[in-house]
DNA sequence: CGACGCGTTGATGAGATTCAACATGTGTGG
DNA sequence: CCACACATGTTGAATCTCATCAACGCGTCG
């Protein structure tokens, strides 16, 4: 089961967290930021599979990725499932219930991992008080429909190819933001995970790894990709990147 | 060019608007929805084929279309776009840049169309003072999400025949809910962005019109369409609708 | 060890795109 | 108001991309 952590008085919070730069106090005053620190009081670490939160469960809260990785989906009655999103350290998971009452994703955890707990209570009342709080709530929200309307784009008017090249480069330079390589890193999500994101079957992404690594544009050894040129997958993707 | 039309005092306002119940202020309480009136202080005419914005345009404002229809898009390097939604009377839209300052993507009127303009700074400084304004902003943005996520999930997972039902079962419902006949109503756009929208070439759109209308799904004249067997075609779109 | 999840690869086929020709509608200028 | 041009829509045939079905390899875990 998911365990909650409590804060203590010298845990790392919001004003001292390294993530502080892509998470909730992005482009806060840093007198500000310190008010995130009363937001959050505890954690909930995720064991890998594990859900953070399900379809139309109640939002008690949004949550900030503190390490480790999750994925959000769709699901449909007929048991299709959609990913609408891989999640990396830093980012918020959540926003999208914040209309509605009720999430409106499921969220599981891809490698065990930790959440910050943001009340969604405590988060609006403090939002009525601190403009640039609110102001980066709407940043965040605006920023998740560019990003869903990129998805869009992609799945509307890209083949394969480029899709999964288009993944990959975005994926890198996530990662290098974070302060990983951008060249080499794991992926968290399965072969099938990909091709549902992407509009594609695994297969057809297995096949693509392939190809691309056939052609030295890539490394692969099961989940373990290296980037060998990067301007070539730049290419595949095309105009994007 | 776009008409600009200053509001008189006895124009028609947010508060004695008829579509208040799908615009801004839904939800609101009447007190709180007179102060909506004080944000509007013009309109705009757009004939069809005008642009309310364009892509990385500055966002002075969103706009709530007053009667008309809107398609927004993304465009890529190479000229490749996207359509990203279809906007009826009592939408909101512009909201996908309130987090860039400039907008993020484009609008253009498909018919003659007018629009209420928001000036987004005095958006923000009354949502400052209005909490169930800003719920209201925070409700619209991340119905936006959801509403793109199906999307995804309709790109993603579905075939074409399905996409197109599902297409029309919604624009029927939205057309329902705004007082329009959901059975009998004209497109006011064309194969072409009907596919882009869908992920499908215009000619494949062609064809399943045409197929609709042969197994008496549909009757379809040019741009005018009659849903003959709602039941049906809701089977076609699947466990959505 | 055997079972199971995950990934790879090949053969085949279906669904959608592309190319092309033609029909119909719409708008403009004479 | 008609004629012509251009945009939009329809339909057919060939083609291609990707999905489907299937077999098999590898690694992990009870």
């Amino acid at each position: 089961m998911t365990k909650r952590i409590p804060l203590t008085l010298d845990s790392v919070r919001c004003s001292t967290c390294g993530l502080g730069q892509f998470c909730l106090p992005v482009g806060m005053a840093a007198e500000d930021a310190g008010r995130m620190d009363e937001l959050v009081q505890q954690r909930v670490r995720l064991a890998r599979g594990e859900s953070l939160f399900r379809f139309e469960d109640g939002l008690d809260a949004v949550y900030g990725i503190r390490f480790g990785t999750l994925k959000t989906y769709l699901e449909l009655a007929d048991g299709r499932q959609q990913i609408t999103g891989f999640h990396l350290p830093g980012e918020i998971v959540g926003l999208d219930g914040l209309g509605r009452n009720s999430h409106a994703s499921t969220a599981i955890a891809l490698e065990d991992s930790e959440v910050c707990v943001i009340p969604v209570r405590d988060l609006s009342s403090l939002a009525n008080h601190l403009p640039s709080l609110q102001r980066q709530l709407m940043r965040l929200m605006s920023r998740k429909i560019e990003q869903d309307q990129q998805m869009l784009l992609s799945l509307g008017t890209m083949r394969a190819e480029e899709r999964l090249a288009v993944f990959l480069v975005s994926l890198s330079e996530r990662l290098a933001a974070r302060g990983y390589s951008s060249s080499a890193f794991v992926l968290r999500m399965s072969r099938e995970e990909i091709g549902n994101f992407l509009g594609l079957t695994l297969e057809t992404v297995s096949r693509l790894f392939s190809r691309f690594a056939k052609s030295g544009v890539l490394r692969i050894q099961q989940k373990q990709v290296e980037i060998v040129d990067m301007a070539a997958l730049r290419r595949l993707a095309g105009p994007h990147c």
